[in-house]
Order: C-alpha cells, then sequence, then structure tokens
DNA sequence: GTGACGGATGGGAGCGCTCCCACGCTGACG
DNA sequence: CGTCAGCGTGGGAGCGCTCCCATCCGTCAC
C-alpha cells in the first residue's frame, strides 16, 4: 500500500476503493499514526488556523464581557469549519512586534484583528504580506479594506433617543476612546440626537473614557465637577455605566429618579446592578461568526463584502424607568 | 552565498564572518525575506508554540479574573522565552476531542492545562503521545504527572481561622465544584479549621457551586433556606462571594455586621464591592510564570520538580470588620 | 477474443528548511 | 617552505507530506 493511497484515505478524497480505505483506518488507528501538520503545511501552504489579534491588553481582553462574545461567535464558527483558532493579545510592549513577525511567517491562514486604534500597523502590514484579514471595528482615522463593525451611530443616537423620551434633557455622554470609531460613533450619535431633540450640542457634557469600569467613574466624576448634575447619562459601555452608578450613588443621586442611565452592550452585568442596566444591545456573537465568514471567504478567494455593519438594539430596564 | 550560510545568520549559530552575515541581513531586508516556519519545524521537530487548554467554556474563562492573571503570567514568561502562546477553551461539546486531535499533530512543544475536572482524559492521553505537559490545579480524584497548584487547603483554613479569630462560629461554606482538588481543599481546609476551632464539622454549613457568581447566590440562598442564618461565611472564589453577598443583603443581613464574608482569589473586584471584600489572595499571575517555567524546563528535558505548591495570603477588609 | 476506457494504485518529485560533511583558505608551527 | 589545524563556506541529504503522472487491472463494447 503506497503513500498515496494512505494519504488520499486521511484527505478524504475520492477514488479509493473501500477495502484500501479500511486498511489504511485499521493501521491508522494500530499504529496510533498521527499525520505531521508541518509537513502538510509545507506542501499544502495552508495551516487551518486563524488568528484573532487583540489589541488589548490581557486585564482587558479578559475583563471585558465584549470581547468574550465575540471570542465565542468566532470560535463556534471556526470549529464548524474545521479551524484552529489562535489568541493573542498584543496590548503590551513589543506585542505588536512579535504578532507582526508570528503572523508573516505564514503559519495562519488568516488574522482577524480586534480593537484596533489609531496608527495601528498591522492591518496594512498584513494586507502587504498578503495574509487575507478582516477587521473588527475600526480606527478613528483610518479605513480597514475589510472590516465588520456595528453600527455605533445609530446605537449612540437610540441611547440618547430613549433618555430624552423618558423626559431627560441635561445630558451627559461618558464617551469610550477617541482613537477608535466606536469610541467617537457612538458618541457622535449621541449629539446628533441630543441636536435633533432640540438641544444644544454644545450644552452636553462629555468626558472621556476607555471603556474601563475605572474610567467611567472617572468620567462620571469629572462631568459632576464641571457644572450641575445631568438628568440622562449616557455611557459607551456598560462597564463605564456601573463605574458612573457607583459614582452617581456616592454623590447622592438616586437612578433613576434624578439621573436616567444608559449602557452600551448590554452585558450580563446590566442585570446585576440595582437599578438594572438599561442598555444598547450589540451582537457581540454574531459579529464574531460573520467576521469568520468573511475572512474564510477571502481565504478561499470568493468576492466577499468589504463592510459589514450590524446593527443595535436598546433594551430598556431599570435605570432609565420613570 | 550558500543557503547554509543565510541559514547560519537567521539563527544566529556561531563561525559566520561579519561580511557574510551583513550581506545575508541585507538580502534579507531587501527581499523582505520570511522564514517558512513549517518547513522549519519539519526539521527542527520544534514549532516554539505552547499551547494552553482550559477546560471551561469562553463565557467562563473570560468571566473569571483567575483566568486573566493566569494568562497574564503565562504571557509573559512565554514572550521572554521566545515562544507564542495558543489559547484553547476546551469547554464546549467536541472541544476535547478537537483540541486533542490538534494537540497530537506535532505543532506545538508543550501543553498547559488548566481547570481539570474529573476524569479529563488530556492529561494522559498527552503523556502517552510524548508531549511534555504541566498542569495548573488537578482534579479530584487523580494527580497529574506534573502540576503547579496552590495550596487551597492552607488558603482555606486561613479564611475560616480569621472569620473564627473575628469572633464568629455559625460558619457556612460556600464551596466550589467537587471534582476539582481546588474546590474539595479549600472546603476540606475550612473545615479542618473549624474543627480546631472546637467547631463540630457537621455544624458548618455547607452548599456547593461552581465559582460563578451566580452559584454563589444560589448557593447561599440555599444555606439561608436552611436553617439559621450564619454569621460567618467562606465563599470558595470572590465571585460567589459577590453573589452570596447580594443575597445576604437581601435577606436583610448586614455583612459585616450580621455577616462576616470571606472570598478567595483578591480579584480586582474585592475592592469595588460595599463593603471591600476580605479574601484569600493566590499568585494567580506568578503561578502562571511558573508553569511556563516547567514546561520549559520538560522541553529542554531538564530535571524539573513534579510538584510546585505555592502560598495563599489573607487579605483582610471590610467585609469581616468588626 | 481484442481493444478501449476508466477507476484504483504506486511512487517520483519537490515543498523550504536545517544538519552535517567535505572542502578551501588562512595562519602558525616545525 | 611544507604541513597541519581550524574557521568559514557550499551544497547534498532528508524531514513527512501532497500532488500528479504512469501503470495496472477489471470491465464493457464490438
Amino acid at each position: 500500500m503506497g503513500r498515496g493511497t494512505a494519504s488520499r484515505v486521511l484527505n478524504d478524497s475520492p477514488h479509493v476503493s473501500p477495502a484500501a480505505r479500511d486498511a489504511v483506518l485499521a493501521a491508522v488507528a494500530e499504529l496510533g499514526y498521527v499525520p505531521n501538520r508541518a509537513a502538510r503545511s509545507l506542501v499544502t501552504r495552508r495551516t487551518d488556523t486563524v488568528v484573532l489579534v487583540v489589541s488589548e491588553p490581557e486585564e482587558r481582553v479578559f475583563g471585558e464581557p465584549y470581547f468574550a462574545g465575540i471570542v465565542r461567535g468566532i470560535g463556534e464558527r471556526l470549529a464548524e469549519a474545521g479551524l484552529q483558532l489562535v489568541l493573542t493579545m498584543a496590548g503590551a510592549a513589543g506585542g505588536h512586534e512579535r504578532a507582526a513577525a508570528y503572523l508573516t511567517e505564514q503559519h495562519v491562514d488568516g488574522v482577524l484583528l480586534l480593537s484596533l486604534h489609531a496608527e495601528d500597523p498591522l492591518p496594512s502590514l498584513l494586507e502587504a504580506r498578503g495574509v487575507p484579514t478582516v477587521c473588527g471595528g475600526s480606527p478613528a482615522t483610518s479605513r480597514p479594506a475589510y472590516l465588520v463593525d456595528i453600527d455605533n451611530l445609530a446605537g449612540g443616537r437610540s441611547a440618547v433617543d430613549h433618555l430624552v423620551a423618558t423626559g431627560r434633557r441635561r445630558l451627559a455622554v461618558l464617551a469610550g476612546p477617541q482613537d477608535m470609531s466606536s469610541g467617537r460613533d457612538r458618541l457622535v450619535g449621541a449629539l446628533d440626537a441630543a441636536e435633533a431633540a432640540g438641544i444644544d450640542r454644545a450644552e452636553v457634557a462629555v468626558a472621556v473614557g476607555d471603556y474601563s469600569e475605572e474610567s467611567g467613574r472617572r468620567a462620571m466624576a469629572e462631568v459632576l465637577a464641571a457644572g450641575p448634575p445631568p438628568d440622562g447619562v449616557f455611557a459607551a459601555s456598560d462597564l463605564m455605566a456601573v463605574g458612573a452608578l457607583r459614582v452617581l450613588r456616592e454623590a447622592g443621586l438616586d437612578v433613576p429618579t434624578d439621573v436616567g442611565l444608559v449602557g452600551f452592550d448590554d452585558a450580563a452585568v446590566c442585570r446585576h446592578t440595582d437599578p438594572e442596566l438599561t442598555s444598547v444591545r450589540q451582537p457581540v456573537a454574531r459579529m464574531g461568526r460573520v467576521m469568520v465568514e468573511v475572512l474564510l471567504g477571502r481565504i478561499a478567494g470568493r468576492e466577499v463584502p468589504p463592510d459589514t455593519v450590524l446593527q443595535t438594539r436598546l433594551v430598556v430596564r431599570g435605570s432609565t424607568a420613570r
């Protein structure tokens, strides 16, 4: 029995007689044979491996529910396709160089990029190297070639629309990082909605954070220190909203009576706060799946849509009750 | 210039003249040459890649601060050694089979196993295949060949010692999963300490959870439903303590006045609760580093200690104040 | 009975790299 | 001046696999 036949069986290609197939499988079982992936990759030029690069430090990645959702979606879809996921956190110093080196050494079929900040060299570097790449979310200043994102503009709008609809007029926005389109768009959407409701953009108090709970606390404190307390607050992430909730309470303001509070993500934490948190749900798991879908298309050389935008949905809970 | 010389330069082996080295490096820079890792692996039989398998679903891994700490330690130490980390979550259905297949296909130099439950076939399978493996924590029933763990027995003891020292006598333990040694030992340690303080083991209320916040709520509710409320509660994880805190408050019991509460992990969340949470600190990042250290030793064929036990330290905060 | 056809099979070639051997050159020593 | 040691270098061999071509055998039509 030649190597050719064995190879055919293991890659279940046609034109193999049942007898030969059985013989090969029996031999494989008996010898505990496991094909050498390096050798296979060397000739097929594929690795059946996809890497996810998150440009944040480990603490952030593991602390924020947003990432868990995305990774789940990615992992599920990749498993269906029979591919392995390599997770890399390139937040720390030197992480980027190491990631770039790894990625270009031709042992991944494609790359998923998450949480891109401004001036990240990775997308263009990878494109230049010919590694198929799909981004989840984009930096504020540039637009990656293949992008899956949620409609942050509409999400921000829906949050403020709701605050206004429940009678709030003195608004504050605790914005996310302004070097990411998600941070910027949520803010812009919120301001658009305020304006549409007849509120001057300049009258909306804005403080910038980085999506973390700690930054939410800081931003909320900043807003309270700067002027009269708002009666409606939109935080760009649930974690920031949780931080804000604490600061508001410490300042003697009741949520939702004195202040309506809206978060973003619709993470599990929303149901654990008191009151429960109204939030803009983003379909994180689906976003992960779609990213993989687009990437698989690119790897296969198929024509794929360069941009995919997923919609958000407002989930109303106690923190904005009237 | 022959391939041999080029190879020598790229692997910076000695016996290369400076002139040849410069020439090679110049050529590399000019051509944008990147060595093919598959080809290298094929001949060296090394991949410079280590995989971390966490036997939990994604949600858990990303939700629990414990994992973030371990991964940080692992990532740091691995980066120092110039190795890549592949993160695999094998919690979902079929995850184990896929992981096992991947791991045995000879593209990882070693495996780190985390959160092993009883009857996990992975450790013995990998040993049989000759893949160097190091476990972080062990299942309740078996003992992996190479193990890095924290002293859960002493940790559980220190928690109850402290409760007793602050005058609590009616104790409850919200235990972790009993198919893991960490869950079992923390409970046993706690009961040992109770007994040492003259409290009958049988009088300590015990409810079992799985380290999650939700399970902490359930376990606390179970204890409250079963008899008179305790005045001292030891939860096997901080997340469980947070859940318990909520249930205690809803039951009209004040922490720390009516009930003293101790968690385990000393996660960031301890400082975010009200009152702040007394907790048993476990050196998670260091545990990650040590796991890598042992694994690197095994990969290099060095003699390494089969067992390493790291000590815990009680951090006292408001939740046990008197 | 013979020729043509098609599916199954065996094996050569080669993927890109490292390993190692052999060779050439230089410098020191007899 | 010849010889030998030793560093640098070039290139053959081979890692384990897939691809593809040539071959073989069984089948069917004429």
